[in-house]
DNA sequence: ACCAAATAGTTAGATGTCAAAGTAAAGGCC
DNA sequence: GGCCTTTACTTTGACATCTAACTATTTGGT
């Protein structure tokens, strides 16, 4: 007897329980989890090294990206899709390592600005060049799969009110 | 200006970082990451009123589709691809709501079997039900698009080593 | 001009995840 | 039999995430 996939199996328990027409997407889901799950520890394992975590590199590419290299905390969090308290709590690391640095807006006294520090941007810049080269460009399945994946996803998305 | 799709922007900075050949892997995971969350939350909003978490409800259907309705914390850390510290700590919590029971195993003094209880079938049941009726039929792509995405998500996994 | 409502961040507490270290028990090898 | 290795689980500590509650500012309506 063959060692079956967990995903299989689960969606042959949800036919076998009456659930027909929901098996489909619990696969769907379940599928987006392990994916999910995969490859944030392939991520984690390059990023481990330089003492970054997923959430930090994202910041420090989104600083990296902007263009005067800062951008309000709300901001952040608007484009990473995370709760405020979130961006703080990552910004409060980052800015610990000397990554960014917290400065005041200008304008509005209640926003706080994260200004990316020559350090983030060479630190980020080298986390980027490792994942490119360990992650990115082998994840093991082909260049169609990858397009139809980012595709449907980007249908979910939208349907799903993400922008 | 239209308000562009942070994925798509992404990618565009990549291309003009001179990382074009990773570009389409940053995509594929960027959305994947993106797909996982907006899935989670809806999940985790559906659960909310059961006071479950998906990884509580996870671990309440893994023991209900089993023989006995029991099995070892090992077991159930390897079906969920999970460190055993997170079996623990999913457990202690199940077992604080009286949804689990933690026994001695017959065989081995080491192990620790944990058991559904009627409460927590009953309860697993009602979560498998609601997030089957508000998510899982209808997650807003097509039925091919489900399908195709969790085909190549399974070479994903199979190519990296999960079954 | 004022006051109510909305916005920007932070803090505190709960959950879940992993890594590392520790305890206990089972297996294997000589 | 005895010891070393492996396996099973727990504990502690670091992170990231969310909700709820709170402070400080800014906006807007009258």
């Amino acid at each position: 007897m063959l060692p079956l996939d967990p995903i299989e199996e689960a969606k042959s328990h949800w036919e076998q329980s009456g659930w027909e027409e929901a098996a489909t997407g619990m696969e769907f889901v379940t599928s987006i989890m392990r994916a999910q799950q995969i490859l944030m520890s392939r991520i984690d394992a390059i990023l481990r090294p330089l003492e970054l975590t997923f959430a930090r590199f994202e910041v420090l590419m989104l600083l990296a990206f902007s263009r005067r290299g800062e951008l309000p905390m709300s901001v952040i969090g608007s484009r990473l899709q995370v709760h405020p308290a979130s961006v703080t709590s990552v910004v409060d690391r980052l800015e610990r390592d000397n990554l960014v640095e917290r400065r005041r807006h200008p304008d509005d006294r209640r926003a706080v600005l994260v200004h990316l520090s020559d350090e983030g941007r060479s630190l980020g810049t080298k986390a980027a060049e490792a994942l490119n080269a360990e992650v990115f460009i082998s994840l093991g399945i082909s260049a169609e799969q990858l397009l139809s994946v980012s595709e449907a996803i980007a249908d979910l998305r939208h349907s799903n009110g993400d922008f």
